[in-house]
This record gives structure tokens, sequence and C-alpha cells, in this order.
DNA sequence: TCTGGGGTCCTAGGACCC
DNA sequence: TCTGGGGTCCTAGGACCC
């Protein structure tokens, strides 16, 4: 099964809002995050900016996102997945790949478990999710998007040529503007046409990889296991700069905010990363990115700051020419931060019993001055706020 | 106040290693 | 000293997805 939220943000707003029910409404203030169906109806659509959809719909209603509630009620649907079956492979905040192919015995057929599931979200959560069921991710994924809104489509097994082939290209996962605009040339609009051409000219057209990819799932092919626990391996954070001018310093304060935020996120997740990318948007739209891989993985915020600020400076002159609109950083190449332990020589590695010496000498001296810590000969590296006074051998 | 913010995967060339 | 085959890692950029 795909399940999917439907309209996500602008359901939720609804749904806490009695006033915006039934009415078309918009989430986000410049750009438009996500419409109510009302407002789908007038040709709003996510991504597009404020003044166009405002010409499209001048009774548009706009609401603050409030992205809190927005994870609490995912947190809410994903609790009802995972009490459906263990398999589980989140996309997003709003949809889910289910594997229910062993319950059968269990808990019943797949219409009943996606009939059982829709009526739990909205009983608990209160909010419409849309459900396609195929025996492959693919189908299942078209049937939730063909189904939208509040439905629910099982394509049988015997019905999936019928079902798939009069598609558009742009149903094929992983075809977007660019490639439907190549394949319109060569006159192939639907998923049928797409199968209709041999794997050569489809490499030829798309790439390699990905024409491999569109042949298969054109004739139905798709072998991909919905697989659990998966990890990010990135973590990102981005700032659109309007038009204004920006001095140089108030770019590096920019970006010292986005690596606080980032290298937070990374030491919430007990996660580390080696790579830092830089990425620049200019006033004509051109795009641009930087990257620097670290010899060691790392959370630490002076660190990423070290390797982000080189990059920023390398583009010094180029910044300050083109006028940059967005700065962005990501962090890649991540990894578990135990993992990274594990392969540290023992007495480089953090302790559970250091952090709590640590903590005790905290309380017992007060956090006022910078120390050095060393327990059984681990050091904790550089210098952390513990003792009172440097002259002080702490016992 | 023209144009968000979070991601994934793939390609191609260069450096480097055996 | 040159050539070839096999491979990894890094960087930059493109396309795509929600």
């Amino acid at each position: 099964m795909h399940a999917d939220l439907d309209a996500f943000y602008a359901s939720v707003e609804q749904r806490d809002n009695p006033r915006l029910r039934g009415k078309a409404m918009a989430v986000g203030g410049g750009v438009i995050l996500a419409a109510s169906y009302e407002a789908r109806a007038r040709g709003v659509r996510t991504a597009m900016n404020s003044r166009e959809a405002r010409r499209l719909c001048p009774d548009l209603i706009f609401v603050d996102p409030r992205i809190d509630a927005y994870t609490e009620a995912s947190r809410q649907v994903f609790a009802i997945f995972d009490n459906t079956t263990p398999l589980v492979e989140p996309i997003s905040v709003d949809e889910a790949f289910l594997d229910v192919s062993g319950l059968r015995r269990i808990t019943g057929t797949p219409t009943y478990i996606a009939t059982q599931l829709r009526e739990q979200v909205r009983a608990q959560v209160g909010l419409n999710i849309s459900v396609g069921v195929a025996r492959t991710k693919f189908l299942a994924k078209v049937a939730s998007g063909a189904c939208k809104p509040d439905g629910l489509l099982v394509v049988e097994p015997a019905g999936e040529l019928n079902f798939l082939h009069p598609l558009p290209v742009r149903a094929l996962w992983g075809v977007g503007a660019k490639t439907s605009a190549k394949l319109a040339e060569k006159g192939i609009t639907t998923v049928g046409e797409v199968a209709g051409i041999d794997l050569q000219t489809l490499c030829s057209l798309t790439g390699k990889a990905a024409g491999h990819k569109l042949h298969a799932l054109a004739h139905n092919r798709d072998q991909r296991q919905v697989v659990t626990g998966k990890r990010r391996s990135s973590v990102g954070s981005q700032r659109a700069l309007g038009s204004r001018t920006r001095t140089f310093e108030e770019l590096e304060a920019i970006l010292l905010g986005l690596v606080d935020g980032v290298s937070r996120r990374l030491r919430d997740g007990n996660r580390v990363g080696r790579t830092v990318t830089l990425r620049f948007r200019f006033g004509d739209f051109t795009r641009d990115t930087r990257s620097h891989t670290l010899p060691d993985a790392t959370a630490s915020t002076a660190v990423v700051l070290d390797a982000a600020r080189v990059l920023l400076r390398q583009r010094r002159d180029e910044i300050e020419s083109r006028k940059l609109t967005l700065l962005g950083l990501t962090i890649g190449n991540l990894c578990s931060a135990d993992a990274v332990q594990q392969s540290l020589p023992f007495d480089q590695r953090a302790s559970p019993q250091l952090d709590s010496a640590i903590d005790a000498l905290r309380d017992r001296f007060g956090t006022d001055s910078l120390g050095r810590a060393t327990l059984l000969g681990k050091s904790t590296g550089p210098a952390v706020p513990l003792l009172p006074d440097p002259g002080v051998q702490a016992p």
C-alpha cells in the first residue's frame, strides 16, 4: 500500500480552524507551501508565488505555517502505520509505503486493511488519507495519486497494464519537466509509448540509469521491496535572502546561523558528517554549489563553520558582484556518531562514564570557566566548561 | 516582497591507488 | 618509462521528488 495524506499542511489548518473549511486557502507567505482542494480547483499550486496565486484566486486565504502542528499530526499518523504493519517505509512527513502482503491471515485482505487504516486516520487524527494498493510500489503510488482526494484504489493484478499504459509519462517516477519534454520531442507522451521503445533509444534520451529504470517501470517491472529503518544521508538548511544587497559580514552571520542549526540537528540525532556543501543562488537564478570533504566526520559547530567559511570566502568577489539571493548549507556523508566512536582508538572515544563524571564535576565546581577532564586516560579533548579555577586539579 | 525549504540519486571528470 | 585494467574517492552540477 502507498498511503498519502491529502493536501497535508492545508488539511491540518482546516481541521484546526473551522472558518477555513470549505474555503480556498493556502499555507505560506511569499510562496505557497500547500493549497486546499478548494484553492487547487482555482489553479493554485504548491511552490507558486503568492502574487500569482492571488491573481488566480482573489479571495484566497493565507495562513502562516505551523510546522509543530504538522510534525505532531505526522507522528500520530505514523503511529497508526506502525500499528498496521511492521514494514513501513516513510517517504516524507505525509506519505509512506506499507507492506501488508503477509497479513492476509492475521488481519485480512489488503482492501480491508486499507479501509481500516483510512478510518483510523480520520477518527484519531481528523485527516483524510488516500491509499493505493497494488503488487508493486510504483503501481501503489500511482494508484494513491489517482484516487485523491480521500480515496482508495486497488489495482488488481489482471488490470495492471490497462491501468498503467494510458497514463502520461509524468506518472513515471523520475520523469519530471526536462525528461517529459525530451520524450515529447520524440512523440512519446504516454507510459504505453515508453514501453514501446527499445532500451538503447531510451537510454540515449535519458542517460543509462534513468533509462533502465523507466524501461522497467513502463513494462510493469518493479522489484523494489518496502525497506524499513532507512536513515537520512544528508541534512541541510537554506535561507532566501530577498532582493536586498547584503554585506559580506551579514552573509557570514547568516552562514553561522545555518551552521549552528544544522550541526545542532546532527548532534540531536547522534550523527556526524564529512562533506560540507555550500549552495548559492544568484540574482539571475543561476545556481552553484561548492563542497569540501573533511578528513574526519564531525558534528562540531566550530569545525563545520571553519570549512563553510573557507568555501564562502573563496567566492567572495562573485558573491558581491552578482547579488546572492540564497545561501544554503548541507552536510552529507553522514554516519552514526556511535559508529565513529567504535572506530576510534580506545583512549579517544567518548564515554558515558566520562560524561557523567564531567557532569558531577560541573555540579561540584560550577561551569563558569574552562577546563579539561581526564578519566582513566581518556581526555575530553577540547576544553569544556568545568572548573571555577583553571589552576584547580579535579579529583 | 518576484521565486521556499527539505531531501535523493545520477553523471562525468580528475586524482590517486594497486 | 610506458601501457592497461581495475578500482575508490572527491567535486561540481543536473534532474527530480514532496
